[in-house]
DNA sequence: CGAAATACCTGGAGGC
DNA sequence: TGCCTCCAGGTATTTC
């Protein structure tokens, strides 16, 4: 499931195929795929056909690339969603969950095939505007131009432009489970099951307990071992839990046997040996360690 | 406004 | 072997 660091692997891909080309044609198999889209399909096609592309960047699990007609591209991998070059000339058969395909010229591929079983992902077309922070928009490009699509999106943890003390603040005013709030993109982004589990483990913290009483010093231990534990996984290529995600090369990632929580409910506790639980917490499942994780405070 | 519930989608896993 | 139900999860939308 693509979360930060697999989103990251895939943008440094992505910029080497896309950066500075131009698209010859896109063609769009499932309308799903085009649903944020004004028009559906048939408007992006249009739209970006002749379009050059610019950088590729991304914020938390949003990526997109700036076109010469002002817009941005916006690429979401959702779930399931994985780009390939597979060398594809048009009219060819759509490969096994091939969702859409572009052509493109001016660069290493001559196509980019957009694959995505569960058809989470999205591709899509969004105006433009400056950050009101004045700082660049994401990771991979100085721009300032951030798509009214991730204007809702918070800086996430590997965003040298993140403020961690406001974070910090803005997450303790939450009364919500601590889990939860990770998981909310607009206050804090990049953060999915696997990571917000393995983030709460590290930090001794259980993921139902309120962020409103969590200290300030709790929640800085959270999110300091979310910014290491997203850039040791990044040096790995990611989690590839279930082969649902690979890079644009189609190669797996090899952070999921370091993994200590997550996929691992009724294994022992790497820290302790303890068993550890799972409870479902905002119908998503939380694995967590009893003995280590206190739902109340916490002293290990 | 915050926060919780709901819908979307597909295939693997398990029960019978 | 086939049919059924449950489960996984990122995000937009709806509801309160
Ligand atoms: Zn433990």
């Amino acid at each position: 499931m693509p979360e930060l660091p697999e989103a990251e692997t895939v943008r440094r891909g992505l910029a080497e195929i896309l950066a500075g080309t131009k698209i010859e044609g896109l063609e769009v198999f499932h309308p799903r795929t085009a649903r944020y889209q004004n028009g559906g399909s048939a408007q992006l096609t249009q739209q970006l056909s002749g379009a050059h592309l610019d950088a590729v960047v991304r914020r938390g699990k949003f990526m997109w690339t700036l076109t010469s007609n002002g817009q941005a591209l916006m690429m979401h991998l959702g779930m399931s969603g994985q780009f390939r070059p597979l060398a594809k000339q048009a009219g060819e058969a759509p490969v096994r969950h091939e969702r859409a395909r572009l052509y493109l010229s001016g660069g290493p591929a001559q196509s980019l095939s957009f694959i995505d079983q569960r058809t989470f992902g999205a591709l899509y077309l969004s105006p433009t505007a400056n950050t009101e922070d004045g700082a660049p928009a994401g990771c991979g490009s100085d721009s300032l131009l951030l798509p009214a699509g991730a204007s809702h999106i918070a800086r996430d943890l590997l965003d040298p432009h993140l403020d961690l003390v406001k974070v910090n603040q803005r997450i303790r005013k939450s009364k919500s489970p601590i889990k939860n709030v990770l998981l909310n993109q607009s206050i804090i982004s990049g953060f999915g099951n696997i990571y917000a589990d393995e983030a709460l483990f590290v930090a001794g913290v259980h993921g139902a307990r309120s962020a409103s009483t969590l200290t300030r010093q709790q929640v800085a231990q959270i999110l300091q071992a979310g910014i290491e534990i997203m850039e040791r996984s990044l040096s790995r290529g990611g989690t590839s839990f279930d082969q649902l995600y690979v890079d644009v090369n189609g190669s797996a990632g090899t952070f999921a046997d370091e993994l200590l929580v997550y996929g691992r409910a009724g294994q022992a506790c790497r820290e302790c040996g303890h068993e550890l639980s799972s409870i479902s917490l905002n119908k998503r499942s939380h694995v967590y360690c009893a003995n280590c994780q206190r739902p109340s405070r916490n002293l290990k």
